[in-house]
DNA sequence: TTTCTAATAATAATGATTACGATTTACCTT
DNA sequence: AAGGTAAATCGTAATCATTATTATTAGAAA
């Protein structure tokens, strides 16, 4: 997902092209790691001193629920980033040191198959954590 | 994991016997489910209305850290459930309308064997949510 | 430009979790 | 059994992330 995308995005569904939306998404844009609201917040209080956590969120909700963003939680926090660019389904390696990922381009959910044959299975959760080559 | 070896973790490792922990552990025991410490703490305190959170999060950290309760993230909240029986690594189903789990036997990690040779791998979650026959 | 509505700012409220000083309790020793 | 001591608990306040509220601002269409 690049910056364009997310404004065709946005654009078709009706959403205003604003310079604080604009920031947000120039940030994850411009980032490779998941990151907090708070972190966020920081980075853009220093060019939009009145930056508040309300447009903070709001944004990062409409973001997540139009694909452009994906979350996850990391230690009792929400956490986003940019949507992968990969056009199949596949999970991540999360570094705890300095917050990269790494697509893991396997589904365990495929080896599943019928194993759980009277469940309704809405979605599901896969996720490693550790240290990357860089950070070991 | 059931309430007489909890407390043989718990005695082995200096804790004290308290009637607080002991009905912790009891209500953990009787459900299957995952429980808030706001659940904990609604049932707990016709018994003992002097219960204070403070009390219910110490405990439920010691358990967890003695491996007498796993712990998950739903919609935001932690929520901690007895430890599995199982001898072996296994994971989770989670019916989100009764909360009931089930066991899945497979680890995805096992599927993984070599994929990510430089990493150095701590941990994983995997977890799959949805509706039990049940409730279907 | 004017107007309409979405978007934002500032701040307060909420909900979960943690912290703290005072008190009580389990349990070890005598 | 009584007393001492550190652990455990209570009551409450503080903290942190997130959400809600209300007034104001700013896209963008006419």
């Amino acid at each position: 997902m690049n910056l364009t995308n997310a404004w065709t995005i946005l654009k078709d569904n009706g959403y205003k092209e604003t310079s604080k939306r604009n920031q947000i998404l120039e940030l994850f844009s411009n980032d490779e790691r998941y990151l907090t609201a708070r972190d966020l917040l920081d980075v853009m209080q220093k060019d939009y001193p009145s930056m508040s956590y309300d447009t903070v969120y709001r944004n990062l909700a409409t973001f997540v629920s139009l694909g452009i963003l994906e979350e996850t939680e990391l230690s009792g926090e929400r956490h986003f980033r940019m949507q992968c660019e990969s056009d199949h389904h596949h999970h991540h390696f999360i570094c705890m040191d300095c917050g990269k990922i790494k697509e893991i381009p396997v589904c365990p959910m495929d080896m599943l198959g019928a194993a759980l044959p009277a469940y309704e299975i809405a979605n599901h959760k896969f996720e490693i954590y550790g240290k990357c080559p860089e950070c070991k």
